[in-house]
RNA sequence: GGCGGCAUAGCCAAGUAGCCAAGGCGGCGGUCUGCAAAACCGCUAUUCAUGGGUGCAACUCCCAUUGCCGCCUCCA
């Protein structure tokens, strides 16, 4: 196992080899200002696939993701709606785990909030002051970045540069224009803790070192997140915990690029996005899926409903091809040793999720003309080949993951509303139900309507045997009639050796 | 203004100093089908922003130009 994965330290890709036994990852949670959006799931979509390979190839994991509930913004929000800032962290905060389950992003070991960890903040603050890396001013506490020689290593930016842009903060009371704030004295009606300093809370960035340093100790192996951390939150980090400990804060920092939505970036500052919510009412989240990894993770993406469109019709390719063998020869066998040496090639150079998706789209090709010319092993082969890609990379490959197109008979029964349960076999044995002996029966043809459930499907469903009926008779015009009549009403027929299939339409 | 990154077909998107520049979507032609749909087969970038340079050889390395993006203020 080789795998290499580009620093953002040096910028380069390096040869990963762990600290130690578990490997200690750190993703950079959400500040829980609002609800997640879909930038947020780009972000943990990465830090789900590098943790999976990880896994996969044998490593033991400590995974720490944090949710910092209490900031600037977290307060502004509070005070717009006149209620406590703790209402509004938790609903987001259950807002994120709601889309993280749904998009089968693995659930990390420890979820600390910065609030949980006032103690140990004010630890290190005053750890760096002692160290004469901070100074109090008026009840705040800053970090002063000319005491630390290597500001600016993980960004690339150099002091002056910074304070020549002018867009830093200038307030009387910091030595340095870029001094970053540790701590920050409350001003009147915002939430407060005691220290020695003022009443008032963590400044941003320092909760994360806090954090990160209480639950997986003074080194790291992974520290993730989006490239909009890198300055200052995760350089200011570096600054924070290596003056305070004298130690190599992280080995690896990953970071994922950006989202743009027409353009621009998504950001919960512009109110340019759209939630995470709100797309996993459109789209399944294996879709979501597929169009985050059809990209690498370090290329900006742009965001459009067409381009996701073309992931839901490439994911409805794969859907197909897993019906087709399942329909007759259904076997799965997840062992595939064989496999590995393809996925472990893609994915030990920077986790290279498109040119996994493209194996997954030639084993389809090779599986569907196995399928034509009745090669059941290879068949077998390439149908497990399929799966075993798709369970590497996240996705949920069992039946009742899949989607919108497919329609059963009792479609309502076991996943309510949801679009993600359809089970075409059903349909298709109702259908069977109908008949005795290949032949039509009344006494069936009531039973099978009264096992209708889904309302919406009764039509449709006598419509389409009612195709059937005249199709068998050669009425050939009734029966394109009545096809086009269901067309109408946004159903596709097809007609297979084991019946016919209701096709919701795209 | 400073720092960093990116420019590949109608769209999305990998990749490499030298075999046919992955894959998806879309489109076109064909096979199958009562007709369809789905599937299959074939076609869809003599070329990788532009101009130079270094190599036997560059889309891939270097320089310049243009355009786009990110960060420099809270952000995944």
């Amino acid at each position: 196992m080789s795998l290499y994965l580009t620093n953002t330290l040096s910028g380069k890709k390096e040869l990963f080899k762990p600290l130690g036994d578990p490997v200690k990852i750190y993703i950079c949670g959400m500040t829980v200002q609002g609800p997640p959006h879909f930038g947020h799931m780009r972000a943990y979509i990465t830090s789900d696939i590098l943790i999976r390979y990880l896994q996969f190839s044998g490593y033991k994991t400590k995974v720490v993701q944090n949710f910092t509930d209490i900031d600037d913004k977290v307060i502004e929000k509070a005070q717009e709606q006149k209620i406590d800032y703790r209402v509004i962290a938790q609903k987001n905060i259950d807002e994120y785990f709601e889309v993280a389950d749904k998009m089968n992003i693995k659930r990390a070991d420890i979820y600390p909030k910065a609030t949980q960890h006032i103690q140990e903040i004010i630890e290190l603050v005053q750890k760096l002051i002692d160290k004469g890396f901070a100074y109090e001013s008026d009840g705040d506490v800053y970090f002063s970045v000319n005491n630390f020689k290597d500001y600016g290593k993980l960004s690339k930016k150099k002091l002056e540069d910074l304070i020549a842009g002018a867009r830093v903060e200038i307030r009387e009371h910091k030595k340095n224009p870029a001094d970053f704030a540790l701590w920050k004295a409350a001003k009147k009606d915002e939430p407060y803790w005691q220290s020695p300093w003022s009443n008032g809370r963590p400044g941003w960035a320092i909760e994360c070192s806090a954090m990160s340093i209480c639950h997986l100790g003074e080194t790291l192996d992974f520290h993730l997140g989006g490239e909009d951390l890198v300055f200052p939150h995760h350089e200011n980090e570096i600054a924070q915990s290596e003056a305070a400990t004298g130690k190599e804060f992280v080995r690896f920092w990953i970071h994922n690029a950006m989202l743009n939505l027409t353009g621009e970036k998504m950001s919960k500052s512009t109110k340019h996005f759209i939630t995470a919510k709100e797309l996993l009412s459109k789209y399944s989240a294996n879709v979501i899926r597929l169009y985050f990894l059809k990209s690498h993770y370090r290329s900006p993406q742009e965001f459009d409903f067409s381009i996701l469109d073309s992931s839901k019709e490439g994911w409805a390719r794969i859907e197909e091809f897993l019906y087709a063998v399942e329909e007759n020869h259904a076997k799965a066998n997840p062992k595939s040793e064989a496999l590995n040496p393809k996925l472990v090639e893609a994915m030990d150079d920077d986790l290279n999720t498109p040119k996994v998706i493209a194996l997954v789209f030639d084993a389809i090709k090779d599986g569907f003309n196995a399928l034509q010319n009745k090669n059941s092993e290879e068949i077998n082969n390439k149908y497990n080949e399929v799966l075993f890609y798709l369970s590497n990379l996240g996705f949920r490959t069992d039946i009742k993951y899949r989607t919108e197109k497919r329609i059963s008979m009792s479609g309502g029964t076991t996943a309510s509303s949801s679009i993600e349960y359809r089970d075409v076999t059903k349909f298709v044995n109702a259908q069977e139900l109908a008949k005795t002996k290949g032949h039509y029966n009344i006494a069936n043809l009531i039973e099978a309507s009264i096992n209708i459930i889904d309302m919406n499907m009764l039509i449709p469903i006598i419509r389409s045997i009612a195709r059937d009926l005249a199709r068998e008779k050669k009425e050939f015009e009734i029966s394109d009639l009545l096809r086009k009549g269901l067309e109408e009403m946004g159903f596709t027929l097809e007609d297979t050796d084991k019946g016919t299939r209701i096709k919701r339409k795209k």
